[in-house]
DNA sequence: TTAAAAAATGTAAGCGCTTACATTTTACTG
DNA sequence: CAGTAAAATGTAAGCGCTTACATTTTTTAA
């Protein structure tokens, strides 16, 4: 066993830089320039070291060039959950237009649980995240002080707030549904209820709730009076809470659904009551995702730009990783999809 | 400015762990035992070992870490998409459960094509990921031996082959189909018709179209005439594919299709059309996703337990990453939904 | 009480890369 | 062609952690 040299053929284990920069007859700097800014080196020299790079099959370690960078390349995102499609489809054109800037993906879900967040975050923020997508901005000020002496950037999304100072992207949950309730108040609705989505941790639902009552009492509605049920995110909860609601006294002509999923759980409970949508009562939802339309009758909602969303978060966390700059939070745009199931109420 | 001093106070930068170590008055190395394995470390020390990480708000530096003991306790997965719910279900309760092992997801998407996938599964790799989670078998062979000089173990998921040598979870595609087929043909169907996903680089959807084959052989029927459709995942593409196909002479009176969301459009396209289902046609799906019993009618489908095989993915892989074993394939068994779209054909 | 074994801790050598700075080579100017 | 600027390349110092091995302390047994 001969030793003491600098090793000359590393066995048969991975290949480093140090290999191709023996193979190719240069220093590791050279190599290393080669492959993270290429027009510093001399085209001669570039092509040897690249055919060293494939002859050896060389690829960067990543350990070594986060230690060495201070930079992981990569973004993490704390979301609810991939089982809601608004999420998924929004972390789908995420995570594409990521790839396109050289950025990777660090998935971690919440399952909607504040103190799971919080230990999301912080397990990404260990794993090298270089930024952080967060979906809407309630959380513990702990966290954001958190993020903040690390220096991790952070964006939120789904939520729009040009006063707070995490930089956001989202749509004003409470203006989207003020904009719907006027419209179900302009068909002579009276008596309403809504079937929420959980809102103490969860400002996007408290949102929706609050732009109800916002426009109940434009219409002149006694807001304390309306029913009003928070309930968990899924097709049987909003079964249930529909029955609940449909058994205030006055009986509402219009049900508003914190989101899409709850007023298809409502839909189908409207039918096993023998209640006509919108005969009897109107129902509406949130979100707008494929189900929506397919619904019978088809589901009257707001719609929401989950992929440009998810696109544009991409741009702006790469900015703030990259520029170092807080940019401006971007308001995007929803609009009301009119459809079967709001009329106007019985007579 | 002073300096030539082991830095004693650093700035205000991050902590590192000999930072720690010098709070504490111990060596780096004690404190590294006291974050990775407690148990080495007497328990007075490791109190105050703590107490100065608590105390500096230290955490651990990830390139430094996976430097130094070559691994990430990451895992990274490439599905194609996570719009599709199928994924996105799986995915989540992959990602769920690697979690509770002390790993977090890596994720990338192909979009369904063959050159992205291979780029995507080189990244993950590059980026350190321990482990990969992958759809299907059918890539390049040039991927798997990639995968083997890096030993990094693969797992596919969403399929099962016990003979091939990457391990496997999944059901069997063709078998389900067959097991599905069948029922259909006890019916009495005899002119049959399949919607698939492009079969190319999709080893899915070539074995479900293999098992209605198979099937239809049994049931004597000339399968060469059968007419097959290849289309994209999409409602629409569904409901384009299911016009034509019953434009084929002999009509069919029974259509298979290679996933739910085709069979979703071909039940919008029956519809529209005028056709009733299952009185004109029956029509069948794959998957079970959400929207499957909430067609209407609704629809007959293969259930596939999308999250027990992620949750069992996880666990295999991360068995596959600590212990360095290469785990028997498993086998999960699908069922048949029967529900309204499938009646016998009209007389 | 003491030697040997076991437990706890420390020392220091990397892990593979990036990058500031130093040095060499090449290109240009008069 | 010398003299200088610009371009290309090399040198080497870390980045913050893990871990084999060495040393010290504690426990155990005789």
């Amino acid at each position: 066993m001969s030793r003491e040299s600098l090793p000359p053929t590393p066995a048969s284990s991975v290949p480093t830089l140090a290999d191709v920069a023996r193979m190719a007859n240069v220093s590791t700097a050279t190599v290393s320039r080669c492959l993270n800014s290429p027009d510093q080196v001399a085209e001669r020299t570039r092509t040897r070291v690249m055919a060293a790079v494939k002859g050896l099959g060389y690829a960067p370690n990543f350990g070594a060039r986060a230690l060495a960078s201070k930079q992981t390349n990569t973004i993490g995102a704390v979301i609810p959950t991939m089982e809601n499609a608004i999420f998924a489809r929004g972390i789908q054109a995420f995570q594409e237009e990521l790839g396109r800037h050289g950025y990777t993906l660090l998935v971690a879900s919440s399952s909607y649980q504040e103190a799971l967040e919080e230990e999301q975050i912080r397990t990404l923020t260990a794993r090298g995240a270089d930024g952080l997508l967060l979906i809407g901005f309630h959380r513990n000020a702990r966290v954001y002080e958190f993020l903040k002496t690390r220096s991790v950037p952070a964006l939120v999304a789904w939520a729009y707030d040009a006063e707070n100072n995490t930089p956001s992207i989202g749509f004003s949950n409470k203006h989207a549904m003020v904009d719907l309730a006027r419209i179900v108040f302009e068909k002579g609705h009276r008596h309403i209820g809504m079937i929420s989505a959980d809102t103490t941790a969860n400002d996007r639902a408290r949102d929706r709730l609050t732009g109800v009552k916002l426009a109940a009492g434009e219409a002149g509605l006694d807001v304390d009076r309306m029913p009003v049920i928070e309930t968990t995110y899924s097709i049987e909860c909003g079964v249930e809470a529909f029955r609940q609601i449909m058994a205030w006294t006055p009986r509402p002509t219009a049900v508003f659904c914190g989101n899409d999923v709850l007023a298809i759980g409502a839909l189908r409970a409207a039918k096993e009551m023998g209640l006509s949508v919108p005969g009897d009562v109107s129902i509406t939802g949130f979100d707008d995702i494929e189900l929506a339309s397919l619904a019978e009758p088809a589901l009257t909602t707001v719609h929401v730009p989950h992929r440009e969303m998810g696109r544009r978060a991409a741009g702006m966390l790469v900015d703030m990783v990259t520029k170092k700059i807080t940019p401006k939070s971007v308001e995007l745009q929803t609009d009301i999809r009119l459809r079967r199931t709001l009329g106007p109420p019985p007579t």
